[in-house]
DNA sequence: AACTGAGCCAACCGCCGAGAC
DNA sequence: AGTCTCGGCGGTTGGCTCAGT
């Protein structure tokens, strides 16, 4: 038993839609507004299948929908979130107003990427190819790094081959994404700390701030409450298999044009022991043995209390959870003591990291590494 | 002018969870 | 309870455009 299909799958039209077919849709629409999909080709006279007339009205017909190019802002955002959450292109597109996730997608993957990939940025772990060379080292060894770089050298080869100005060092571009935004956040946690090693500041490196001009408030909600998700982004390859269940939001709050960030982030946990639940998780993932590859976040600086709250995910599943730390807690203050490294900062770090791998790595950035 | 390859993007594919039957 | 579709999603592809040769 079950639903009769929607249509006929080898009977219908397919490909591009004409503009007939355009205005059918858009006829129907404004009469009947937006039910089922799979009686619009009978009713609106169109010889296509239900879910493709869905497609055409959602990716394109829609009367909110932009057709212009995208803005730096709206480039900055996409580049944050995708460092974030990885590919989950319609959360992504919710936070760009008149953007479907198709747009998002193939936006990321024809400029983005390639733009990031040319700034010697990996545009998957949206670090510097450097760094991911020099963390191949440090988990396998030289032996065997070539054989876990894979895709990424093809990235640096092109990264590597394109004479721009920007690439005269990795990091000479990198400000012009996250490095500015996490400045003065780096400032502060490393300025706190007085011991620490550079496998820490790796857990630093990977902190963003989102520009709280842009990205809209629910996007904490929307991401902690995905805890169910089954996406898998590549974001998360590295991450431990430890699997936890993580918590709802705690802020339900509701865009608004009078929304005070400073409220936001200041707002409380959402029930008694959820600090104490995202301490637990902390102490594991903020540990310097598996810090770099399974902390996922977007940590704000809690402007009222100093703090650091965030996202994070947990497992191969994507699994989201939200974090608070800061000086509340003893624990928690030594992990961001830890956390902060013996360099005097984060481009002297970088640097630093460059440098070496390209001491340990002669061969790689003089074009006879290959495949 | 003809050919070729890269870039771009609309549309399709296939998977999944929810829900109808 | 089991089967099936719907709607949503991310990944992939087909075909158009345009620049370079």
């Amino acid at each position: 038993m079950g639903r009769p299909p929607c249509c006929d799958k080898s009977n219908v039209k397919r490909g591009l839609w004409t503009p007939e077919e355009d205005a059918k849709i858009l006829a129907y629409v404004s009469n009947n507004g937006i039910g089922n999909w799979t009686l619009v080709p009978q009713k609106a006279g169109l010889n296509r299948c239900g879910k493709s007339c869905r497609l055409r009205w959602t990716n394109y017909l829609r009367p909110d929908l932009k057709h212009d190019g995208f803005a730096p802002q709206e480039e900055d955002l996409i580049i944050n979130l995708h460092k974030a959450i990885g590919s989950r292109w319609s959360f992504i597109a919710k936070q760009l107003p008149g953007r479907t996730d198709n747009d998002v997608k193939n936006y990321w993957n024809t400029k983005l990427r390639k733009k990031l990939t040319k700034l010697g940025i990996d545009p998957v772990t949206h670090k510097p190819f450097s760094q991911i060379l020099s963390d191949c080292r440090d988990i396998s060894g030289l032996q065997n790094s070539q054989n876990q770089i894979g895709s990424l050298n093809k990235n640096i080869k092109y990264y590597a081959s394109v004479p721009t100005p920007e690439h005269s060092s990795v990091l000479t571009v990198f400000p012009n994404t996250d490095m500015i935004r996490n400045k003065s956040v780096m400032e502060q946690v490393q300025d706190s700390s007085s011991n620490a090693n550079i496998h820490s500041w790796h857990c630093l490196s990977q902190f963003q701030v989102l520009d709280p001009e842009i990205i809209q408030p629910n996007f904490f909600n929307e991401a902690t409450s995905s805890c169910s998700s089954t996406s898998s982004s590549n974001v998360t390859q590295l991450g431990s298999p430890q699997s936890y269940s993580c918590q709802p939001s705690h802020a339900q709050i509701t865009p608004s044009s009078s929304f005070n960030w400073s409220e936001f982030l200041s707002e409380p946990l959402p029930y008694p022991g959820f600090q104490q639940q995202q301490d637990r998780h902390l102490k594991g993932v903020l540990s310097p043995t598996n810090c770099p590859s399974t902390l996922e976040q977007t940590p704000q600086l809690n402007l009222a209390t100093g703090n650091y709250n965030g996202l994070y995910r947990i497992g191969h599943e994507g699994d989201f959870g939200t974090f608070d730390f800061g000086s509340t807690s003893g624990d928690q203050t030594n992990n961001r003591s830890e956390a902060s490294s013996s360099v005097s900062s984060f481009v002297d770090a970088i640097l630093e990291q460059d440098s070496e791998m390209r001491a340990e790595f002669p061969d790689i950035l003089d074009g006879s590494f290959d495949y």
